[in-house]
DNA sequence: TTTAGTTGACCTGCCCTCTA
DNA sequence: TAGAGGGCAGGTCAACTAAA
């Protein structure tokens, strides 16, 4: 079969300096698919019948019906926002000129569980302001002499802005909980941070020992790359590997089934920490509870599950050497 | 030089117990 | 009874190493 060449048609490629190749409309759009509502600009839309709409294309094509449609000049300054009402552009098209659907309070319900705030932020900047003073200039235009339309209209409006206000306050809710997150992560730094020159645990004038001797070593000459390498090596030293395998920090308490390592020792593992990184006497309890601790309480049970980790190993070895052998 | 596997340290969330 | 503190399991990440 021959066919008749086909006519591309170039891209219009978009450019800054020739903004009006493309609308500013902007749309409400109601996906058919999950009810799912979302502003879009209009020139996302790639087809538009009637008041229905096709986004993406192929597998990903979705349908969805304009709920309501309003030109923004986005180029427009916020300064001029602050002007009066009696500049007010008006838009292109009405609310009354798309089909008329009501929001019920159930769809602002949806917004709540299916918004795309991403999507929303996009245009959060801009959106209130300019899009309650597009819907005051619906309200108060003379579009529709007709008292029960203006009566629509207005309820609408105060849909919509209801609808505005949620967005609003999903958005906040959101960067709270962002920033929530955020605090607890710069909490967690800052003491690493601040605390890694444990200058706050030290005193000016207090002397140390150059020497601190368990079973003929120096531990003051173990080397580690921070004070919590330095403890888990003096742990290694100072205890047996099966005793870090299945001990807890001292001290031991009755609810909890391992025992605590020897007390003694783990003086020793104080003293050495402490000369080491010539940590004040007064101050080395609150170091060891808000720094150390917490590591070498994870080193001991990392160590379990590496002695757990290796004994199941063993194991798997030991039968495949006894199937071999028989 | 790249890639895959290993290892150790750390993070997160859950559960349990204690205490004010 | 709620909050704090601790143990633990599961997961992630980065550093290291050996093989291709």
């Amino acid at each position: 079969m021959q066919r008749s060449q086909r006519i591309i048609n170039a891209p219009i490629k978009f450019s800054p300096s020739q903004p009006h190749l493309y609308s500013q409309e902007n749309c409400l759009l109601r996906f058919e698919d999950n009810n799912e509502l979302l502003i879009v600009k209009c020139s996302s839309i790639n087809s538009i019948v009637d008041d229905r709409g096709i986004l993406g294309a192929r597998a990903k094509r979705r349908y969805a019906v304009i709920e309501a449609k309003d030109e923004i000049d986005d180029r427009q300054s916020d300064d001029d926002l602050n002007d009066s009402d009696a500049r007010n552009d008006m838009p292109k098209q009405s609310l009354s000129t798309v089909r008329k659907r009501k929001l019920s309070a159930s769809v602002v319900q949806q917004m709540d569980e299916n918004l795309d705030i991403d999507s929303l932020s996009i245009e959060s900047g801009v959106f209130t302001k300019k899009r309650r003073r597009s819907l005051e200039n619906l309200m108060h235009s003379n579009v529709s002499p007709n008292a029960c339309d203006k009566e629509n209209q207005t309820l609408e409006a105060r849909v919509v802005y209801q609808t505005i206000d949620d967005m609003n306050r999903i958005i906040l809710q959101n960067l709270e909980k962002k920033f929530a997150m955020f605090s607890k992560k710069l909490n967690q730094l800052i003491p690493n941070a601040v605390h890694q020159h444990l200058d706050s645990y030290r005193e000016k004038d207090e002397s140390f020992p150059s020497k601190l001797m368990y079973e003929g070593q120096n531990l003051l000459e173990i080397r580690g790359r921070d004070i919590y390498d330095y403890g888990r090596k003096i742990l290694k030293t100072l205890y047996t590997s099966q005793e870090l395998g299945s001990c807890i920090l001292p001290p031991a308490r009755n609810h909890l089934a391992r025992p605590a390592l020897d007390p003694v020792r783990f003086n020793i593992f104080h003293e050495a920490v402490r000369i080491k990184y010539k940590l004040s006497f007064l101050h080395y309890d609150n170091c060891y509870t808000k720094l150390i601790r917490p590591r070498m309480c994870d080193f001991l049970i990392d160590e379990r599950k590496r002695q757990s980790k290796a004994a199941k190993q063993q194991a798997i070895s030991d039968r495949e050497q006894d199937i071999r052998n028989d």
